[in-house]
RNA sequence: GCCGAUGUGGCGGAAUGGCAGACGCAACGGACUUAAAAUCCGUUGACCCGAAAGGGUCGUGCGGGUUCGAGUCCCGCCAUCGGUACCA
């Protein structure tokens, strides 16, 4: 095997070698602006991985491809004199640690504390350039204790929709006093909690009765739990929530000006679901009660024949009839027992049932049936819709299915048995009848604000986050309960550190396992503690802000140090600046990155950071499949792992094969003939400087020399330097390093090898393959000019243009549109002088002999297009 | 269904509207070697003509279009992958 061959350059020693040196002399610890050694004549940057989970797993090279390309970045962005903050931690609470911990049986602390040692030392032998100094985790309660009072100022604030922003909660507890200076302290009370952005409240939840928590709409996928893919079902439990929604106009406006892939932001835009249209209000027949519903084509409300509420809907009661009140029951018992895969799973049959009420069309007084349906969903507009069968899909159906009236009121006429959904003319609607269907709209909104039986409306698809879990695994809220109410602890207090459970499992009820720790419950005075936590994304919502000052005590983040790595040179409040550029795969397009930006604004608006979006820049690596094409899996067992790269190749070939691949963003398989395709190339470069003696030690090559550069060397250096630089600043790093092998290429068959043009290379090939570059350079630095510092420490070069050119170029020759014939002239000949150049070449005479030239197309130093009859 | 991405040799992939296939892998041939490995030097899209030198035709998922010129731009399809799904 190859572990037991001898390794074509002695990368063994040197790698570990230069690891240690980078680490010992903290070759990349970024000062902060108050530190010894910050140069505030540099600008900054920020370059993100999005940190990972320890699972007990280890990583693969999948793992590794974006912090490779990060750590390239950085690497490169040093040497163009920037102060580089790259950053590297642990997010460690949450369900994938916790359900390890279960697995095997150790207490989460250790098995974490395990993990992240693997993580660590699986990372270290890669030779990524992170400040270890900054190094985070997210289950140290010096973390968590800000998580935890990030969580109450959510909790002591509310959202202001005149100025569209968070406010602190007292503001809100000052207006009410004095709007409503007789109200008791109860009911002011209740009004505040009301409108707090973390409050509590009994609603309908993904429960997952097999991992023992309820998760958030984002964690379950097809009714199964993200984690586990365990069976979830819905039921009503006390849960705190953050109010997320009221931002869903922010999320979606600042998304827009950033520099983040078109997919991205439109995957978060359909998770944001805003959509307009009108509310309108039906009243109930019999009853002194209406219901309202939501729709976006208000023109259609002429063809309404009946309404369905969900069958959650608080209304249902009232408007149920006596005879029906056996079947509605019936059915809402029914549904309620669904899970979501099975609501999901039926979603082809329509279920529904006729609830014996009816219902007053407000545009023509007309009474229409309430029926109750699961294909309505309580969670989304009012709960609450108006079938217009001859319009709408799902209420065609429907309406099929129960043989309810079907009515058009949208031209092109519908032929029988189907429904139109397209934009049209209105007819058979009275008033309407003509217009367009945007006309309509607009005509239709304004007639319910006058009738005062509608409005104008906007619903989104995002709802409140769901933010308490049922787990051990995770940050304590800082919230106690006395008298049934909650109470926010002190700043003073926090961090709250869970009690040391030894039985941390779920309890199996929807009782949380804290509930467990009976000392740690029920304080002094008699209050007790909540006893939830916080989801897996509470810690990773700001984590790019704790890298900026870890060690920070009396604050989240240090004020002045947020300033510079987050705003940078941008004046504050311009909304610009954030990390500069962050790494990571899609999975987190809905998921982290709109929580993170969430509350981010909420501290923006609080005063605490300076940019209202933390991610200015965000681009997401593709997946490595494995050799077989597909995911890489244990289960498919075609996992690779960076150990036993790292141990054959050495990490250089790992980095560089990890960026060869192909580009950042595509998904594309892995090779381990493709390995050995770049550590042959890494070889390749030893022996340019090094050769072999007899004794089989290497030594600097003897062919080594201070020699002037040919043309086309030059041509070759300075054209290798340009094509690095550019292809960095594109992150197309697998062109530059085809680039790299060209250089090579060139460079082995040279009798006589130039050190200065061997010393250029390395400079450019050390963010890549940054062992092999130092070492070869240290070598160099030796015999041939003294040492002058690290190669990573090198600043980065610049290419001359008048290099990149010869005397003489090659001139294409078409001759309709088909290259026939290349001619070498003289660089920069004017149109003129190539058009004759070209008509006496020898093909063109040929062809023109029997043929008429009609035009030429002359592109100067480049082609030439002879169009002939 | 809807949204997004992708489609180029045997393979991974290159190509500001201007020589399609850079660079690498694999394969084949040669040098070195007692031999092999490693290394170094070559060849390598398909097809056709030619003894050779050389020449020609076709070719970037399919069908159209724009252009002197299209892998690249426009229109219409197909396939694969990913996301999402009763969102009124």
């Amino acid at each position: 095997s190859m572990s037991e061959r001898r390794k074509q350059f002695p990368f063994p020693e040197f790698e570990p070698k230069w690891q240690q040196l980078w680490l010992e002399r903290q070759t990349f610890h970024a000062p902060n602006p108050e530190e010894p050694g910050f140069d505030p004549a540099k600008p900054k940057f920020y370059v993100l991985d999005m940190f990972p989970y320890p699972s007990g797993e280890g990583l693969h090279v999948g793992h590794l491809e974006g912090y490779t390309a990060t750590d390239i970045i950085a690497r490169y962005k040093r040497m163009k004199g920037f102060n580089v903050l790259h950053p590297m931690g642990w997010d460690a609470f949450g369900l994938p640690a916790e359900q390890f911990a279960i697995k095997t049986g150790l207490h989460p602390c250790v098995a974490t504390v395990r993990n992240v040692e693997r993580f660590k030392s699986q990372l270290s032998k890669i030779g990524f350039s992170y400040d270890w100094a900054r190094e985070i985790n997210t289950t140290d309660p010096g973390y968590y204790k800000w998580t935890q009072w990030i969580f109450l100022n959510l909790y002591n604030s509310w959202f202001d929709l005149q100025k569209n922003a968070a406010r602190p909660i007292e503001e809100l507890v000052a207006t009410r006093r004095q709007e409503f200076p007789h109200e008791t302290e109860e009911k002011r009370r209740e009004f505040v909690d009301e409108h707090r952005l973390a409050y509590v409240t009994e609603a309908p939840v993904n429960w997952c009765p097999e991992l023992g928590t309820v998760l958030a709409n984002e964690e379950v996928v097809d009714g199964k739990s993200e984690v586990g893919g365990f069976p979830v079902v819905r039921r009503p439990m006390r849960q705190w929530m953050l109010r997320i929604t009221s931002y869903a106009d922010r999320l979606l406006e600042e998304l827009e000006p950033l520099d983040w892939p078109e997919s991205i932001k439109i995957l978060q835009r359909n998770w944001i679901g805003r959509s307009e249209g009108a509310q309108a209000t039906f009243r109930i027949d019999g009853l002194d009660d209406s219901i309202k519903v939501f729709t976006t084509r208000p023109d259609t409300l002429f063809g309404a024949t009946y309404v369905v509420l969900a069958p959650e809907h608080p209304l249902v009661d009232r408007v149920t009839a006596p005879t029906q009140r056996a079947a509605v029951a019936e059915y809402r018992e029914k549904v309620s027992a669904k899970s979501d895969l099975e609501r999901t799973d039926l979603a082809k049959e329509k279920t529904g049932i006729f609830t014996g009420g009816f219902a007053i069309n407000p545009v023509n007084q007309e009474k229409i049936p309430i029926w109750i349906a699961d294909y309505v969903l309580i969670s989304y507009g009012t709960g609450a819709i108006m079938a217009v069968p001859g319009h709408d899909e799902r209420d065609f159906e429907f309406a099929k299915k129960f043989a309810l009236e079907i009515r058009y009121v949208v031209e092109p006429p519908t032929p029988a048995e189907s429904c139109f959904t397209g934009d049209g003319v209105a007819r058979n609607s009275a008033f309407l009848d003509g217009l367009t269907t945007a006309e309509a709209k607009r005509r239709i909104i304004d007639w319910l604000e006058e009738q005062g039986s509608g409005k104008r409306s906007i619903t989104y698809k995002l709802r409140d986050w769901l933010f308490s879990r049922q787990r051990y695994w995770g940050e304590p809220f800082p919230i106690i309960w006395r008298n049934g109410r909650h109470e926010a602890l002190r700043e003073s207090d926090l961090p709250v550190v869970p009690p040391p459970l030894d039985d941390y499992r779920p309890t199996g009820t929807i009782e949380p396992p804290l509930a467990k720790a009976k000392a740690w419950i029920t304080l002094s005075d008699g209050a007790t503690r909540e006893l939830n936590t916080m989801p897996q994304w509470a810690g990773s919502c700001w984590y790019f802000l704790r890298f900026v000052s870890p060690d920070e005590t009396s604050r989240f983040v240090a004020e002045n140090a947020e300033c510079y790595w987050m705003a940078g040179n941008e004046t504050r409040n311009r909304g610009r600046g954030g990390v500069d550029l962050y790494v990571g795969g899609t999975e987190h397009a809905v998921l982290h990155l709109l929580y993170a930006r969430f509350w981010h604004k909420v501290l923006y608006d609080l005063n605490y950071v300076s940019t209202i979006e933390p991610f200015q820049r965000l681009v997401n690596q593709g997946m490595i499949l494995g050799q077989d094409n597909q995911k890489m899996s244990k289960s498919r067992g075609n996992v690779v792992t960076p150990d036993k790269i790292v141990e054959e190749y050495g990490a250089d070939a790992l980095r560089l094969y990890e960026m060869f691949l192909g580009p950042l963003e595509s998904t594309k398989p892995w090779s381990m003939s493709g390995v050995e395709g770049v550590y042959r190339f890494l070889a390749r470069v030893w022996r340019l400087a090094m050769d072999e003696d007899q004794e089989g030690e290497w030594q600097l090559s003897s062919v080594l020399g201070s020699v002037e550069l040919g043309a086309k060397q030059q041509k070759v250096v300075h054209s290798t330097i340009k094509k690095v630089s550019e292809d960095l600043e594109s992150l197309s790093f697998n062109t530059a390093i085809a680039q790299m092998m060209i250089f090579v290429n060139e460079f082995t068959g040279a009798e006589i090898r130039p050190v200065e043009a061997i010393r250029a290379l390395l400079i450019l090939l050390s963010p890549f393959a940054p062992h092999l570059a130092e070492e070869l350079w240290w070598r160099l630095s030796i015999r041939f000019t003294g040492f002058e510092g690290l190669a990573c420490e090198q600043p980065w070069p610049k290419w001359r243009d008048e290099f990149l050119t010869e005397d003489e170029v090659e001139i294409v020759i078409q001759i309709n549109g088909k290259l026939r014939d290349k001619v070498t002239v003289r660089k920069d000949l004017t149109k003129a002088e190539l058009e004759q150049v070209v008509l006496a070449s020898r093909k063109v005479r040929e062809t023109t002999r029997d043929k008429s030239v009609r035009k030429i197309i002359v592109v100067p130093n480049k082609l030439a297009n002879v169009v002939v009859d």
